[in-house]
DNA sequence: CCAGGTTGCGAAATCGTTTTCGGAAGTGCC
DNA sequence: GGCACTTCCGAAAACGATTTCGCAACCTGG
């Protein structure tokens, strides 16, 4: 039903293949031809079949991005990532498209790519699996990591410098006199968590403060992820005066209980997040955080898929973006 | 580099349509062949080719639901749709792709489904463009609306009660003995707007109270979305007992902003918000809201999709699903 | 006037599947 | 043995675009 190429080239008596270099931009076209084919092509509302221009062309200019349907916090994180995103893509003529995962079957990702559905791929950190990185490496296909260092230097990645945000908060808090504070941490996510403890325990350390275990405690993935981390705090005999969120989600269920509990923020116990998402506008006062550069993780990722794709020998890039520390009023 | 149905017949000396009857489990191939094939297959991590195979089946598979990059309510809404429409597309041996629109052009949507990228697609209610609509219906192109009712019978679409969702809110508030009871509205959505606003005057008459138009007060899209209106309610000489805010991130900056001013919630003022969002946690106490089923909603969405592409000739449904009160605290 | 260019177009191959159709070989039955 | 079925497989035609190549026709300059 839809229109295609041969009903344009019939319709003008001509043969699909000049109609095909007409709408392409051809030299060898001449240009009332070329005119009277667009001109058709617009009144016929002519779409180009994208399965036909596919296979031909063996590309798509299509780039992927795989959604984990399970985890609450890469929505608010995505949001904040994917104007920039969309942004750099359509500059570069491609295209951005969620996939959603049902069971986070990884292997769902590899039959996508292989299938040529997209030409490249964009890992998103919680996706990570060795397996699948070493068969996109081992096939050649082009993909970036993103939000997560890779030990591995034929991978490329972009992610925010948690150690270095880790250190602007710790930094704000000591100066601000805090002695006691308290870090919360999420060992599932490894690279993050590390590099962000290591913040920690440097900040302490170069500001000659002994570490108490009691001050870490853990969260984990779900809806009130910070409550009961906020309640062991609390119970402590000696408590902490300021608490380090491992992210703003977090922070949010800590200022919650806090307030609940009858504490003021900030001035019975500063508060901090990280990342800068949406999230941390949703508190009163608003969380004071670490701004990762969300729209340009957006772009760097787009961007460093489509230079593989232009440039299948470019060398892998592993690139850290500054974050920047904003106060808003937790701390 | 990816290998085809072709490198399997070679590598097996058949011809490439046995490989493909016997991978697509037709009947007329012997048994042991099959074995073979699907040995082969597995060996050579074979995929077909989506272009190909789209290209000449006509179809694609896929569903797509397009995400409008500009509007934050849009990403927590979806969040909650998304596991119930992955998982009935999933049954429906489609899948979901998610396109991500720059600046929200309507014809952008238009193109990919006349490229035949996808088979059928969902619009979201703030995408509504009766251009949009229109063209589809003429192009006979597959498409269901979620979370709005068009006044045109022949779409389809899925919404959740909205009025009687803020009748039962009203009728909670009512029997708690709140007489004087604010509403926060949002124009831009009409559709959602009207059947609020409607339960809310007609929960009021049913209780014999005139409505006070001080009490109406409208938000807008963007952060913060409440704060001005609750402040504005505050101001009031005679300030309500309960505000029923427009959804569950009005309702978040209600609250917040009560408390900033000093208030308890519910004690002070009692809060009620709408959609049952995850947001709804994010607060002390949590949020009694109208719980959509979200879940539903996208299973629904789907399954109309999926039920216009197995019978072309089905008459179009106007879905309303079921809403129900949760209390959690803040009122 | 002719050799050598340029210009504009179409024929045909190609991308990798699916699907129809026909034919060869084998089976069963009278 | 002959006939009618099965059973299994391959040849070939699609699907709709892109792209190479060749061929006319028309210039142009000496």
């Amino acid at each position: 039903m839809a229109t295609s190429l041969a009903d344009i080239a019939r319709q003008l008596e001509l043969s699909p293949s000049t109609v095909s270099k007409a709408l392409n931009g051809y030299r060898d076209v001449a240009s009332d031809t070329r005119e009277l084919v667009l001109r058709a092509a617009l009144e016929l509302d002519y779409q180009p079949s994208s399965a036909a221009r596919n296979l031909r062309r063996g590309r798509t200019d299509r780039i992927g991005l795989f959604l984990n349907t399970s985890i609450e916090y890469v929505v608010d994180y995505l949001s904040g990532i994917i104007p920039g995103a969309v942004r750099c893509s359509q500059d570069c003529g491609k295209r951005l498209l969620i996939y959603t995962l049902t069971d986070n079957d990884p292997n769902q990702l590899l039959q996508v790519c292989r299938a040529g559905e997209i030409d490249g791929v964009i890992l998103f950190s919680t996706h990570y699996d060795s397996h699948t990185i070493e068969t996109l490496l081992a096939e050649n296909f082009p993909f970036v990591v993103m939000g997560r260092r890779i030990p591995d230097e034929r991978v490329s990645c972009v992610m925010p410098d948690y150690y270095d945000g880790t250190l602007q908060v710790m930094n704000h808090l000591l100066e601000r006199g805090h002695h006691r504070i308290a870090f919360t941490t999420r060992p599932e996510l490894t690279t993050a968590h590390e590099a962000r403890l290591q913040g920690y325990l440097d900040a302490l350390a170069a500001a000659g403060i002994e570490p108490d275990d009691q001050l870490i405690v853990e969260t984990h993935i779900g809806p009130d992820s910070g409550v009961e981390a906020t309640r062991q705090l609390l119970a402590l005999p000696q408590r902490p005066t300021a608490i380090v969120a491992f992210h703003d989600l977090v922070a949010v269920d800590v200022i919650n209980t806090l307030q609940g509990a009858g504490l003021r923020v900030p001035q019975d116990m500063a508060v901090t997040g990280f990342d800068g998402l949406r999230a941390g506008f949703r508190t009163l006062p608003h969380i004071s955080t670490v701004q990762q550069p969300l729209e340009r993780i957006g772009e760097r990722v787009v961007a460093l898929v489509n230079r593989q794709l232009s440039d299948p020998h470019a060398p892998p890039v592993q690139e850290t973006l500054p974050v920047r520390l904003v106060l808003r009023g937790s701390a």
